[in-house]
DNA sequence: CACGGGGAATGAAGCGGTTCAACCAGCATT
DNA sequence: AATGCTGGTTGAACCGCTTCATTCCCCGTG
């Protein structure tokens, strides 16, 4: 007669079914207690609330998705969780899906390509409402394949020429352009900007952010350097150069395309004798938190990770409300900001 | 006669029952192809197999999941990921995870308890077979509920007095000693150890090393400076302290129990003019990633995180695997291990 | 030639919920 | 007294998949 239960390798805990025979009442009147409870008696309600507790009854949401056809649940793949923009993503995403009754489902790819795709496929298995993805490299298939399983996608931070999806992004020309009128503000003449992988869209954009703002003026001069990668040791080689100039050939400010490129040339400058932002102002983009801690606090454009994370929820939820034909897919464009720290502004603040 | 698919609201993708009928097959052998491949005809497994992906079927994991009784989904709680050793754990876990064909559910708490409770308490919703966790307090009762709603926990990185679970640590106590024994090797003799928050129990143990290190041999000194707070300006106020401190007085050698506090003790120290490490060696604890880009790298001592990660996934299956009765909760201690920089050894490496 | 055996495919019974049409008092109308 | 509501409750159908007992078919054996 229990074989059916007995059957189980493991305990699964108690059922509606458990909790409507304790309670006295149907099974259905104890699904509605958890679902709508103002359509039950006070008194069933009551009835039913105290068996549920007494059994510890856990609701199996996987059975109650199925049933009901939705998950509430919307998927967030980043690339990796090392770099604490995706962090900040990660939590302005929560946020917002908790806010508005949904969960988020969190994924990282640790820097693999395939399994950020095997991420994107297990989102659709589990039939997500919806997902975000931060991805590295264009995600057009992956995003078509889930939208034609009935999952909208959210591309943050990535700029891909064709929009098949609603998409987040900050205005990368605008760091470019923010960390040169800073230094420009600051009464510097003789910007470097030191940048690598420059097919990077994001390293382009900053680029020309930069040349703008310095070719709108008389008188500023621009020095490119582009080094191997974006790692702190092509950072620190780019430091090493500008050091060796002699000092009227010397920028008087340096604009690192990331935080950690910035780090390492202001950690080598000083160590070559430099002073920062004595003899040389130094700043960096994308307020990455591993930057957090050099000898002198780095200048820095910030990202505002939360704020993508959040407009990205928001976006998708809104995609969800709308009928498949009405929705048009939308952009927003996130401005971002500067966060003045002592490699540039010095010890005054 | 379509009127219950037609109900729905978004497009659901295709089913088994439209795959099998497409291959013309009943609805048990497309799932045998899926499940049991080598129990099906080759040619049979060919027709089904076109058919999954003309019709670009995805398999829908949560009735799979119900209909199977087990969700082959390992849930992972964090307290946060800004520090960089709840992403090391997450990573290792992930790893091992899908080595043992499971999946890893990643969940943060933003540092907020009732979050991290409602973390748990959803991985108990979604029936997942089982989860780590690295909480910051006790969680005793929440892994009870856990455990008696059929979900084993395993507990990372908090050593709770009662083991209701297995559990993963780092011996924090090594951790001390490492790092005493580190300097002491260096030739100091004039420790400090600054310190925040002593009831935390890592805190207090990795002072325990450091102690008893120190304790072990003659004609060494040992200072201990105790913060507000594990933040930086907690270190930064240390480092005030200690440089103001007459020569003779002053440590040759600085443990901070954490990265974070040791890095703001590095900064303030060179701030003020002092060399690092020629006047004063400094170091800290856990290999922090926001502490990587100190001016002189921070020498740290390490926390395994990705091990841990592995660790607990693979307590988690063997617990998953033995029947509830012969299992015995066991802890694996892991070994910390040095990290040297320049912080301690200098320039010559 | 009848029989047994085994590999392949089938169909129905769940898994644990949700929901909707049907039902059932009990009370106010006319 | 017959009628119409209405708020509460019920039971059955269904969500999409797994599995197991059953049926089917073909081939080798005695």
């Amino acid at each position: 007669m229990t074989s059916v239960r007995a059957r189980r390798s493991r305990t699964t805990g108690p059922r509606l079914t458990d909790v409507a025979a304790l309670a006295g009442v149907s099974l259905g009147t104890v699904s509605h207690v958890l679902n709508h409870p103002h359509k039950v008696a006070p008194g069933t309600r009551a009835k039913v609330e105290a068996a549920i507790d007494e059994l510890g009854f856990s609701r199996n949401s996987m059975a109650s998705a199925l049933a009901r056809g939705d998950t509430r649940t919307i998927g967030l793949v980043v690339v990796s969780l090392s770099n604490s923009m995706f962090v900040d993503i990660a939590r302005g995403a929560q946020r917002v899906a908790r806010e508005r009754d949904h969960y988020l489902q969190l994924a990282s790819a640790d820097d693999d390509a395939d399994l950020f795709d095997a991420h994107m496929r297990r989102m659709n298995e589990t039939r997500s409402s919806g997902m975000l993805i931060a991805p590295m490299t264009d995600q057009t298939a992956s995003i078509a394949r889930s939208r034609a399983a009935g999952c909208p996608v959210v591309v943050l931070n990535h700029d891909s020429s064709e929009h098949d999806a609603c998409r987040v992004l900050v205005d990368n020309v605008a760091v470019g352009s923010i960390a040169a009128s800073h230094v420009l503000s600051l009464g510097r003449r003789h910007l470097a900007f030191v940048y690598g992988l420059p097919h990077l869209q994001p390293v382009r954009r900053r680029r020309e952010g930069v040349r703008h703002t310095v070719a709108a003026l008389d008188g500023v001069r621009l020095t490119e350097i582009e080094v191997d990668s974006l790692e702190a040791e092509s950072g620190a080689a780019a430091g090493r150069e500008l050091a060796a100039l002699p000092p009227e050939e010397r920028p008087d400010a340096i604009i690192a395309v990331t935080d950690v490129l910035g780090m390492a040339v202001l950690n080598e400058l000083t160590a070559q004798g430099l002073s920062v932002p004595g003899d040389v102002a130094v700043m960096g983009c994308d307020h990455n938190s591993v930057a957090w801690g050099s000898a002198v606090p780095l200048t820095s454009v910030t990202m505002e990770g939360q704020e993508m994370g959040a407009a990205a929820v928001r976006l998708l939820l809104t995609e969800l409300d709308e009928s498949e034909e009405s929705h048009e897919h939308s952009t927003v464009m996130l401005k971002p900001h500067l966060v003045p720290r002592e490699s540039t502004t010095g010890r005054e603040r």
